[in-house]
Parts: structure tokens; sequence; C-alpha cells
DNA sequence: ACTATACTGGACTGTCCAGTCTATTTTAGA
DNA sequence: TCTAAAATAGACTGGACAGTCCAGTATAGT
């Protein structure tokens, strides 16, 4: 059923309008910004946001989709070889560098706004902390049967470091308060973290 | 210049008004419920809650400022006298019922949405979170007095066990998301939390 | 009983905005 | 070059809602 179409939507103007509007939801909110806001914001009529989207909860949707792209922290090869705490100190400090631009506090904060009024929710969980919370289970489970690691419930454990990585790092921000730490403490947060876990598993 | 009033605004129709904003705010979100569904719930009209609150932020303020009033896990006497592990657990397992309430989730999800346009984050930093943290800081304090543990900053310990269970317990049903973990579950994940950090920094 | 104030109910204003419609212009592909 | 669809500009509809105004009623304190 390939629709002929004699001129086909321009992939530009999408992708104008989804970083306009990625933008401007993330830094305002889905409710304070308007269409008209986004198209012009993006150079663009109205009328072809509402042509390439349909409506504003599916631009929504898309834009926050494209903004979770990014997130990525499974362990490349060279990783793969490093001692088990060093790269487990590796893996908390990115994670922290990760969570703390204002971007993905916005990304996150507008995601919590939305729950349970649309399926950005759970959107967001998979491409976002879910991916990552997966990669280090993997790491979890190879380090176990290398036998570097004693950990009854690997998927747990995962979240163990995650949260401490997380919360520490968000929850402020989050709530729009001045950040406690620093870049630099923050790192160190991140490899006490590490450290703290590596202890508590370690064979 | 205390003003002589002849009658005094009713303290029962203030609660109403607060108590029926503080539901619709938390199921609902600031946004989505208005004034007149707010006053209709209350009981009351319109102009009543105008005239005890001034606007809508101030009544939202204040109805959240109500809800975190019953955050509170300072440990008393009994407590105290707990085996240092045995206490952990017992914080960790009753910060995990106060925050899997819906009300605790609501109460959140609103604030972070709401939080850079006003000043509910920090309020809610204030009453909720900052205070429990607060709290088993000063718990950790006098532990690592008594030698039962070693901590070099214990502002950072305390923040790690919050978060371990705050995340874990709060992340996903904040995105409107299945719980990962049913009540029974989340206990043994609080019990093997304050475990991984009793076995992190016992002397 | 008197009175100042709280409270009510409902109308009203002004604003904002999602989504539609239309007439016109532009442009990619055949 | 021709044409169908994409894009534009801007007017328009319908609805929601914060906050105000007002005329009348109820009530707590004197």
């Amino acid at each position: 059923m390939q629709e002929k179409r004699v001129r086909p939507k321009s992939e530009e103007k999408r992708s104008q309008i989804i970083d306009a509007a990625g933008i401007l939801f993330v830094v305002n909110g889905f409710e304070k910004v308007s269409m008209e806001e986004i198209a012009k914001s993006a150079g663009v009529s109205k009328q072809t946001v509402y042509s390439h989207f349909g409506n504003k909860q599916q631009l929504f949707t898309a834009a926050i989709d494209c903004k979770c792209d990014e997130y990525d922290l499974a362990p490349n090869k060279t990783q793969q070889a490093m001692h088990c705490e060093e790269y487990l100190i590796f893996f908390a400090t990115h994670l922290c560098a990760l969570l703390t631009s204002d971007d993905a506090i916005g990304v996150f904060r507008v995601c919590v706004a939305e729950a349970g009024r649309s399926e950005v929710g759970e959107l967001f969980w998979q491409a976002g902390p879910g991916k990552i919370r997966a990669q280090l289970a993997g790491y979890l489970t190879e380090q176990v049967k290398l036998g570097t690691l004693l950990i009854d419930d690997i998927d747990t454990a995962a979240g163990q470091l995650i949260s401490m990585i997380v919360c520490e790092s968000q929850f402020r921000s989050v709530l729009g308060l001045q950040k406690s730490k620093n870049d630099i403490e923050l790192k160190e947060y991140a490899t006490q973290c590490a450290h703290l876990f590596y202890k508590g598993y370690r064979a």
C-alpha cells in the first residue's frame, strides 16, 4: 500500500519542528507551550505542524522520544577489560555526568508531569533509565560469571547502584533547587558509591 | 496592628478548602484543576476560596505544605537502643512504606511539575526529604560517636541510603508505570539496602 | 438587636489556546 | 512544464478558566 506521493513532506521541516518542540517542552512543560509558539520557533506555519504530527500530544511524544536517543552507557571492549571496581567507578561517574545536564533534568521533569496522562512515562523509561539499567545488569552478570562479584539478585543490585547516583544528582535539581554538590564533589560521590557497591558485592 | 475583626474567617471552611485542594492537585496536577472545581468540591463558594487564599498559586503552596506535615522518621528512645543494623533496617523499611503511598507519589509528582515556577520545590524539600535526611544524619552521627560506625562524610552517607530506597520505590511509580516490586519484595529490598550500607560502614 | 464582615451564587471580563478552514503560494517529482 | 500535494498566513470556532463584581443572605462578636 505504498502511497505514491507526488511531493513528500519535508524531512527537514519535520526535524525543525521536533527540535523546537523538544526545547520548548523541556524548558516550559507541556501545558505552558502553545502550538503557535512551536510553529513560530520552528520557522514553520501552524498548519504544517498539524500536518506532520496530528495533535499536540503526538508531537510531544515524538519530541521526547527523540530526546532520549542520546542516553547510552553500554561498556565497550576496552571498558570490559577494566578491573571491575574501576569500571564501576567509570560507570557511576559517567551516569552522573549524563544525569546532571539541564537537558536531562528537563526531560525527566516534563515526563513526570505528564506521566499517567499519556504513554510518555513508559516511553521515557524504556528509552532512558530502563535501558541503562539493563546495560549495567548485563555487565554485572558477566562479572558474576567470571567470579569477580557475588550477587544474588542482579537486577536489584543494578538498581541499588543506579539509585544512589540518580537520586543524589537529580533529586534537588528536579525540584528546582540549588545543586548540593558541584561537579567535582559529584564525581567523588559517584566514586564513593561505586566503592560501597563493590565492597558489598565483591567475591 | 492587630485588626479587630468583627467576624473571623471560618477555620473550618479554610481546612475544607485546603483538603479539597490537596486531593485534587495531587491527583490531577496544578494546571488541570480549576478554582471552580476546588470550590465545589470543598462545598464552598469560589469567592470564599479567593477570600482565604488570594490566588491559585498561594492555595497550591498552602495545600502542599499541609500535605508534608505527616512525613517523620525521627528515632524514639526505644529505637535509639536497637542494634545499629536493626535500626537501619527499621528506618529503610519504614521510609519505603512512607514513600510508596499514592499520596506521597502524587505530592512528589506535582511538586516536580511545578518546581522552577514557584517555591514549592524548596518548600517540599524542607518539609519532606530534607527533614528525613537530617533525621538519619543525626542518628548516624551518634552511632559514629559510639564507635558503631565508621563514616567520613555523614551527610553523603545518609544520602546514599535514602537514595537507594527513594529511587527504587518511587521512580517507576512517579513515571506512572507498574510498580516493579510488591510490598513484600520492597521490604526485602529495603532490608538489603540497609545491609549493604551497614556492611560498608560498620566499624 | 446591631453591625461589620463572611459567605453565597451567579454573571461577567479578558485571555489563552487547540484545532479547523480557506485562499494563496511554493515546490518536488513525473 | 505541468500538477498534485505541501506549505503559508491568518481568520475563525468553541471551550476553558483565572480572577472580579455585585446584590443579597447568614452569622459571630459587641
